[in-house]
RNA sequence: UGGGAUGUCGCCAAGCGGUAAGGCACGGGACUUUGACUCCCGCACUCGAUGGUUCAAAUCCUUCCAUCCCAGCCA
């Protein structure tokens, strides 16, 4: 199918149709020129190195590189590096991977944050020189006590109004390794009576001798991401700056800095809903601590929601992409419905997998009237919903496998399988009719006997009777043996955020089933370029490259698919 | 309690003074060599609640209610 090239499909020619509240904004400041006259719309995704991409950021990074597309504008990709203590390179190779696989490219512009520290630091010291920040010596226990509450207004800092020169001189030996951390911190001056605390003379930099990924142990001090991201989006002449609601209240000090520095650009932010998904959880600390509890097999378990866990798992970047464009974008806090995710996902796998016959818990089959040795082949098409993707050949024998749902000795009510006197075609090969079973001393099916009607060759029925129901099966002279993993759900809460316990006790018992005796018809190969199929009749599967080996197949269940039969109890 | 934001169907979401789009989910039916897909049909006399302005309000104004975010030297 062409998942496999859609891997690598341009997505920056999408989403062009879809709008939005952010585009309305950009229209409107377009159309009134100042401070965006003549400048092309340019944004920036920012993730911080410390951690994988999940399909919150998703959406992010759909916002932002789509509506830089949107009006034939830029995007950067960004490393907010500012906080040395918890970054590693291991995540930004993560990051620039799962970006890629999305489908979207910065070109060449890829920047870090940690680039911008001579700059952060001259503008720094232009603040001080205007009166606008000074050198605090209070501890960070202190400030916080300093800060006031909700309904009064903060105490002054001791240092608050030291000369100019005074600042000047600390804030540069701070720079030069002369202070303890955390001894003190610079910060600017702005209103202690605000009802907004990030207006209350908010810490600017702060002394921490951490090792830096990149600029290792060149700088001592490092700036807050408050007085740090404006600058870096002036530095790269960010237009709109697109962040989640929490920075709203952070949006006057955002507006604070670029006011104060000496810079061309005048980027805006505008702040726009995360996405939430129900039944999953997408803080970075959760998922953090799923990981270090052992309770999945890593970030890029099949079952998390993380970018490289969703690829696992067989999600298209296709899917996901198309997922972002339809759930839209406003300022409500929302939870979107899982349902709709699968939704996306059967969607663009139903165009593009091909099929495949394949049996998750196998019984055998035997046709008592076909003969020992004889044998023929089946063409079958490849995907019926695009018949150009060719057809396959299968074979066909006395014996073959299938499913142990797809026969009943006692049949429910409503069921039309295969149970004793019953009808059913065999996918494409033959009408077949019931005739008996075998069990095992627990009472187990073991072995069905059929009699196949030589008339109904291809699964025709040239008298025109009806078949209700049509089974898939697979030879068990070369059926290929796989192991399958199907995937629930990693809660059984809606919502495992906010439930009485800790999110970890809503841990779906069985998010994870491993089936090791699965059947698969002889015409897989493992250096077929198809990774993603649809198992016919069961979901969507795909051919876990890490655990699979030419004699090992490994599938996971990307999605079942929908079923709307209902078992009478 | 101060500040910031948000409230349109079970879940997303259009709507921007002219009489409630669409998608998901759900229910019913048609078709079917996937109980899938596809296709039909149904699914908010009502827009958090109140008053008010207007010939006309989900859209403007009053007041109220609910929910979310903020007191890191995290981002």
């Amino acid at each position: 199918m062409n998942s496999e090239k859609d891997n690598n499909v341009d997505a920056n020619s999408e989403n062009t149709t879809t709008t939005n509240f952010i585009h309305d904004f950009i229209l409107e400041d377009i159309a009134k020129g100042g401070r965006f006259e003549g400048k092309t719309v340019h944004t920036r995704f920012p993730p911080e190195p410390n951690g994988y991409l999940h399909i919150g950021h998703a959406k992010a990074i759909n916002i932002d590189f789509g509506t830089a597309q949107k009006f034939n504008g830029l995007c950067n990709l960004r490393m907010d590096d500012t906080n040395p203590s918890k970054e590693d390179v291991e995540y930004v190779d993560a990051i620039k991977e799962d970006i890629t696989w999305l489908g979207f490219t910065w070109d060449d512009r890829f920047y870090y944050a940690s680039d911008y520290f001579p700059q952060m630091f001259d503008y720094a010291c232009d603040l001080i020189k205007k009166g606008l920040a000074f050198v605090c010596e209070m501890t960070a226990d202190q400030i916080r006590e300093a800060r006031g509450t909700l309904t009064t207004p903060g105490i002054p800092s001791l240092w608050r109004n030291r000369p100019i020169e005074e600042s000047l001189d600390l804030f540069n030996r701070m720079k030069n390794s002369e202070f303890a951390d955390g001894s003190m911190t610079l910060r600017a001056k702005i209103d202690l009576a605000s009802g907004n605390f990030n207006m209350r003379d908010p810490v600017i930099y702060r002394i921490m001798r951490a090792h830096h990924h990149r600029t290792l142990d060149k700088w001592c001090i490092y700036p807050m991401y408050d007085y740090a991201h404006p600058i870096e989006d002036a530095m790269e002449g960010i237009t709109h700056s697109l962040c989640s609601l929490e920075f709203e209240d952070h949006r006057p000090l955002y507006d604070w800095v670029i006011l104060n520095i000496d810079c061309e650009a005048k980027p805006r932010q505008i702040e726009f809903a995360r996405l939430g998904i129900n039944r999953t959880v997408m803080s970075k600390r959760k998922l953090r601590e799923l990981v270090e509890n052992n309770l999945v097999d890593g970030w890029d378990d099949p079952r998390m929601p993380t970018l490289c866990g969703l690829r696992k798992r067989g999600y298209t970047p296709a899917s996901i992409r198309s997922f972002c464009d339809q759930i839209g974008v406003s300022k409500v806090s929302s939870t979107v419905d899982y349902a709709f995710l699968e939704h996306c996902l059967r969607e663009d796998l139903n165009k593009n997998a091909r099929r495949i016959m394949s049996i998750l818990n196998p019984i055998k089959l035997v046709l008592t009237n076909y003969s020992e040795d004889m044998s023929e082949t089946f063409e079958l098409e490849n995907n019926p919903e695009n018949i150009e993707d060719g057809y396959r050949t299968i074979t066909f024998s006395k014996e073959c496998y299938i499913e142990q749902d797809d026969f009943m000795e006692v049949p429910a009510k409503g069921y039309h399988r295969l149970f004793p006197g019953n009808e059913v075609r065999l996918k494409s090969a033959y009408v077949i009719r019931c005739t008996s079973c075998e069990k095992d001393a627990d009472g187990n099916v073991t072995v069905v006997y059929a009699e196949y009607d030589p008339m109904t060759r291809g699964g025709n029925t040239p008298d025109g009777r009806k078949i209700k129901s049509t089974i898939h099966w697979v030879d068990a002279k070369n059926a290929i043996n796989a192991e399958v993993r199907l995937y629930e759900s990693l809660f059984i809460n809606e919502d495992p955020d906010n439930g009485e316990l800790d999110f970890k006790e809503y841990i779906n018992p069985s998010s994870l089933t491993v089936l090791g005796n699965c059947k698969i018809e002889a015409t897989l190969s493992f250096s077929s370029p198809h990774k993603h199929y649809q198992f016919f009749r069961l979901g969507y599967f795909y051919l876990d490259p890490k655990a699979s080996s030419e004699d090992n197949f490994v599938f996971n269940r990307t999605v079942s698919l929908k079923d709307s039969y209902k078992p009478v109890k």
